[in-house]
DNA sequence: GCAAGGTC
């Protein structure tokens, strides 16, 4: 039997059918895909299926010193039990195994782990590789027809890169994390990727910071023809001859105001009119498909994750490319027939198709493991295979392709210079002649700014001169795209992979809100690495390891050579900074601690700080607790971020509440508690009510937030969430599982179609399935936390008995960094 | 419980 090892089950699958002539059949073996056909088995992994760590004396933080782990061993275990099992099982029945994952360094990793595994269950079989850069008939059966062997040189130059990766990387985090007594969920973590991008973010904060506005203005005044009027600027020749339209100086702009409020036209001295091609778009690589994705507003992960999804429903090719060239063995033309006669993304196609040749654009990165991001020409029908979001994401990356066969768009630009009382004044216009692929890629502006055909000495009527006073602009913050972007040119990070790094950076609390702002924390972070382990804030240790592998891929350097010289680098970087461990750690629990003060406390002169109750409701309390038990409360609906902006009453910080679409700023927490008022109550508190006799009643706070929430607050801070909007009303209907009034918001008294809201304790219940990505309730299980939970509903358990049902092996098998023990623990504790 | 890289 030949046995062929596929990087995915999707390529697994696809390489199957293109091999046995579509004549495979599909069993499960540990519940991984197995194709079959004549004498042979085709198995997709799921990328690395083994993982690199430390032996398990490593693993306890306070009992290792950070630069113990410098010289430690590196050990490689299975992470994915089901497929290595099914991969031993295979192996030792085959007669010749065929390697098929991705051609790239990762994939050649990839392959040599599974070679690895193969070996060790049949140590005299065969094991070939084979490398096409795209799954087609003809790439791959001539792949196949001629095997090549895996390249163990370039192999080791991914394993070099793991192991600086984890050496650097845990014993910086670690050292970091005990030396501000940050352990568990909150340690403080320091990467080869991440660290230098959160610099990115630091490094334009600072600028931000630094930056001195300087006063300017500009002067505008409108000319016309007989019948047309435009919009014309002021400008003058600086030193260099250049046009500048800022002035620097008042007086002067005051004296060229006078000076055209003095004139009453001006005379054209010259226009220009020429003509530019605008060229159509590039294919899209993951990078350029996420900016276009978050000009429509979609962040980052979200437009991958439904790339993700797309591309698993076959609708799309794969989201993680580099490539901007397609491959030969695409056909536009074919790949346009898909889409004539469709409803919404026919009638482009048909219009495309009419052209005589149709040659793509291409970028400049052409590389051989996928190609770029394209439609497959299977057709989502919306509302059923795809929802709104998906759909839109889908029509873009159809119409991004029609783009790429498109014609250019021609634009004419006219610029239009005039004189008056001895000053120029020019006005820009332009107008799109021929619209080219913006007819089918309507993403880009084509706004023209129209400017009247004039001809030299034409007298123009001057009217409404005026000066606008302006300031300059600190540097804006990146967004999540432009960092991405930047992240690509500074060759950090990789397609898979940049998304996922900005996300880590909002977990590990270094960045809050969108463009993402650096906390004092990361602040902190960035300055500790910039003075003692610069290599790694710097995107000079990810060229050096780049130029390391190389060197190693080409045989010219061995994976030891590359390793033992990087951790010689981190033993010195160990030296200094254990001196000063106490220092780094002084300031980094300071900068945590600056994260989350509000200001003073009222009563004890403490710092108000930002907590978080054991429910995991969110409120302000004294750093002096427990002698000082001063509280505040916050809002229960959503994740309250402190803002730069003080009560003026009480030098309090203003909490702005993250909730998705229905963020708020709740203010200062101080002015909304005076502020409170009890409204009617609603019946008994489920928390208190019994024991104490706590009652819910209808708050409001200020700026017209309101709760539900106990009388015996602060002792009990149950509290349901109520809109901000709107007249509260108590119906006389009720909830039989809560013995509570359903509520109605009315928009004033005569509103005749109110928002039923209900019960609130089943209000507030939807709204938390809603917020909860995974929605499963396995967060309610002790070490299950949000991360978890989603991994496990990806892998299929989404409720409590998928759980209780689940085989514990299975579970770890397919769900990374879980063990076969730890399932068996949630099974008891759910 | 550390990284970054695959994949979902």
């Amino acid at each position: 039997m030949e046995l062929i090892v596929t990087e995915k089950d999707n390529a697994a699958r696809r390489i199957a059918d293109i091999l046995s002539g579509e004549s495979a059949t599909a069993t499960r073996e540990n519940d991984v895909n197995v194709y079959e056909w004549g004498g042979k088995r085709c198995v997709g992994l799921s990328g690395h299926v083994v993982g690199v760590d430390f032996p398990p004396e490593y693993s306890d933080w306070r009992d290792v010193e950070p630069h113990e782990l410098i010289d430690a061993s590196v050990e490689k275990t299975p992470t994915k039990q089901n497929i290595v099992a099914t991969l031993r099982l295979l192996a030792r029945r085959a007669d010749v195994v065929t390697i098929a994952t991705d051609y790239d360094r990762e994939g050649e990793l990839i392959g040599k782990e599974a070679y690895e595994i193969v070996r060790d269950v049949n140590d005299d079989v065969p094991i070939k590789r084979v490398r096409f850069s795209s799954i087609t008939d003809r790439e791959v059966t001539e792949a196949f027809a001629e095997p090549d062997d895996i390249d163990f040189d370039l192999a080791a130059a991914g394993e070099a890169r793991q192991i600086i990766d984890l050496v650097w990387g845990a014993a910086l985090t670690r050292f970091l994390s005990l030396s501000a007594r940050q352990l568990g969920d909150d340690f403080i973590s320091v990467g080869r990727v991440q660290s230098p991008t959160l610099r990115l973010i630091v490094d334009r904060e600072r600028e931000i910071e630094a930056f001195d506005p300087e006063d300017y203005w500009e002067l505008f005044a409108e000319l016309a023809t007989d019948d047309e009027s435009f919009e014309a600027q002021y400008y003058y020749l600086d030193e260099d001859g250049n046009e500048a339209e800022r002035v620097l100086d008042e007086d002067e702009a005051d004296a060229v105001l006078e000076a055209l409020q003095s004139a009453a036209s001006a005379t054209v001295t010259d226009v220009d009119r020429r003509t530019r091609i605008d060229d159509p778009p590039a294919p899209f690589n993951t990078t350029q498909f996420i900016r276009a994705a978050s000009s429509l507003g979609y962040a980052a992960k979200r437009a991958m994750s439904i790339a993700e999804d797309l591309y698993t429903a076959g609708f799309i090719t794969y989201p993680r490319t580099d490539n901007t060239v397609y491959p030969e063995d695409l056909d536009p033309e074919e790949l346009l027939d898909e889409f004539v006669g469709h409803s919404e993304l026919g009638e482009s196609a048909e219009n495309l198709l009419e052209a005589e040749e149709l040659a793509p654009t291409e970028g400049d990165e052409e590389t051989t493991d996928h190609p770029p991001i394209h439609p497959t020409g299977e057709i989502p029908v919306r509302g059923s295979d795809v929802d709104d979001d998906e759909w839109e994401v889908y029509e873009l990356v159809v119409r991004r392709f029609y783009a790429t066969v498109a014609e250019p768009a021609e634009w004419e630009h006219l610029k239009v210079v005039a004189d008056a009382a001895d000053h120029n004044l020019k006005a820009n216009g332009k107008r799109l002649v021929e619209a080219g692929y913006h007819d089918v890629y309507p993403y880009y502006s084509t706004s023209e700014n129209y400017v009247p055909d004039v001809s030299v000495d034409d007298e123009l009527a001057l009217t409404d001169p005026r000066l606008e006073a302006k300031q300059t602009q600190p540097p804006r913050r990146y967004g999540q795209s432009r960092l991405i972007e930047t992240m690509e040119d500074m060759g950090i990070g990789t397609k898979a992979t940049r998304h996922e790094t900005i996300e880590k950076l909002y977990d590990r609390g270094y960045v809050e809100n969108d463009p993402p702002v650096p906390t004092a924390l990361a602040k902190a972070v960035v300055e500790a690495a910039e003075e003692y382990a610069d290599r790694v804030v710097s995107e000079e240790m990810t060229a050096q390891l780049e130029q390391d592998m190389d060197a190693i891929a080409a045989g010219e350097a061995t994976l030891e050579d590359v390793t033992d010289e990087s951790r010689e680098m981190l033993e010195s970087v160990f030296e200094n900074l254990r001196a000063k461990q106490e220092e780094i750690g002084t300031h980094l629990q300071e900068s945590l601690k600056a994260d989350k003060t509000l200001g003073e406390c009222p009563e004890s002169g403490h710092a108000l700080l930002l907590r978080r109750s054991r429910r995991g409701s969110y409120f302000v309390g004294c750093d002096g607790y427990p002698d000082c038990e001063y509280t505040l409360p916050l809002p229960s609906q959503g994740k309250p971020l402190l803002l730069d902006r003080e009560c003026d009453e009480h030098g309090l910080r203003e909490v702005k509440m993250l909730a998705g679409r229905q963020t708020f700023v709740h203010g200062c927490p101080l002015c909304a508690s005076e502020a409170a008022g009890e409204g009617p109550v609603i019946g008994d508190c489920p928390d208190c009510g019994d024991e104490h006799g706590g009652e819910l009643a209808v708050k409001t706070l200020e700026a017209g937030s309101r709760l539900v929430g106990c009388t015996r607050y602060p002792e009990c801070e149950y509290s349901l969430p109520l809109p901000r909007r709107g007249d509260v009303e108590i119906t006389d209907e009720r909830c039989e599982e809560h013995d509570l009034p359903h509520i109605e918001i009315r928009d004033g008294e005569d509103d005749d179609d109110p928002w039923e809201l209900g019960c609130p304790i089943c209000n507030y219940r939807e709204y938390q399935e809603r917020e909860s990505e995974s929605g499963t309730g396995l967060e309610a299980v002790d070490g299950i936390g949000a991360k978890t939970a989603e991994k496990l509903a990806a892998a299929g358990i989404e409720s409590l008995d998928a759980l209780a049902d689940a085989d514990p092996d299975q579970v770890a098998g397919s769900v990374d960094g879980v063990s076969p023990d730890q399932v068996r623990t949630w099974q008891a504790k759910a």
